[in-house]
DNA sequence: GTCTATACCAAGATAGAC
DNA sequence: GTCTATCTTGGTATAGAC
């Protein structure tokens, strides 16, 4: 423990910080947030406190929840793809399908990211998420099919073993991994392979109180 | 028109009903409203208009919106297996997995039924809605397993052909059918046959205001 | 069985100080 | 750049009349 405050939960003087770097944390801790829950439960605070600074701070930066979540949303896409072009370029043609697939549950380590891309796809009735929801998803669509060169059944297979593993997260499934024989099952089905990074996640911590 | 007041959004005197009817009606409407805004996003309200009654009425009735989310989503599973039930007993084990596939397709008619479970799907993270949605989609599983005799690989196929029908549900993509390229070729891809289904379903259709 | 009126709280956003 | 205080809205739930 350092010298300042006991009350530690981030509400002691901050240090000041560029923008910048303010900008990054606040979007880490929101796609957290959001993942965990979706985007009309997350309340603006609840990012505020997951990134130490105040709730009208986030309001200013971000101008809006709406306009927080659409940035978390084109993060978390550019992530996928980012990823998947690496993939791409470091990998032969023929093996792609299983290299992706294992990068896919890799990005499970990053908390929240495709949980937030569920919520998002989830939304589709809202008249400015569902627009970026569905742009967002028809670039997956597109990458899978220009660039990584994927047929229709290729595409389509993949996309749905996706949005399996994502229904699995959202659902948190592996809360009851060990208590539920079916469970266990339906796991080692639904997770080609990695179930291990999905476990080692750990049982998601709810706060106490919103 | 009838002889009654001009104002027809569903708040003159209402003739008195049963109970049961009555609450058949209401869970009907906030199957199409939570599909639309999701859990927390629909309003118990909307709920409510939709079902041309009070607001505290919905309430009362159901003791509060969690438990009637809890109800729409039991009642959708309801619907879904014993449609796979039906399906089952009518047809020969061989083709079972194309006439499920279409039996699933066909549920899209009910407006929002499996919206709503996509959206518990989603909700993992909550104490009790999150419990209720995982033993759902296990009950689901075991369905296929046990009753329907699926192997464990036909299972998972199944089980992401249907999460990827949501999404593409969730994320209202028919909606750019006829104006996107991608949009028709991804959907094509997506949804084994039955396309004119979702197509016919029509746009999204949102009220103006909350 | 169903409504009207309303209490009450939570949450997003704004104003303005430091 | 960041906070505290606060306005405002909207939404669940309760009370009680008809």
């Amino acid at each position: 423990m350092s010298s300042v405050s006991a009350d530690d939960d981030g509400h002691e003087p901050i240090t000041r910080m560029k923008s910048r770097d303010r900008r990054e944390l606040i979007l880490e801790a929101a796609t957290g947030v959001f993942g965990d829950y979706g985007y009309v439960g997350a309340t603006t605070d609840q990012v505020a406190r997951a990134a130490g600074v105040s709730q009208p701070y986030v309001v200013r930066m971000f101008g809006s929840k709406e306009k927080l979540f659409l940035e978390v949303l084109r993060r978390a896409l550019d992530a996928l793809l980012s990823t998947f072009r690496t993939v791409l370029a470091e990998n032969s043609r023929t093996e792609l399908p299983r290299y992706f697939g294992r990068a896919y549950v890799d990005l499970l380590n990053d908390r929240g990211l495709l949980l937030s891309l569920m919520h998002a796809f989830v939304l589709g009735s809202d008249p400015v998420i569902g627009r970026a929801a569905r742009e967002g998803f028809l670039e997956v669509y597109e990458f899978m099919r220009n660039e990584a060169g994927f047929g229709p059944e290729q595409t389509r297979e993949f996309l749905a073993g996706g949005m399996l593993i994502n229904t699995m997260v959202g659902l948190r499934m592996s809360d009851e991994f060990d208590t539920n024989e079916t469970v266990r099952e339906l796991l080692t089905i639904a997770l080609p392979e990695k179930l291990d990074l999905l476990l080692h996640l750990g049982k998601t911590q709810r706060p106490t109180s919103k």
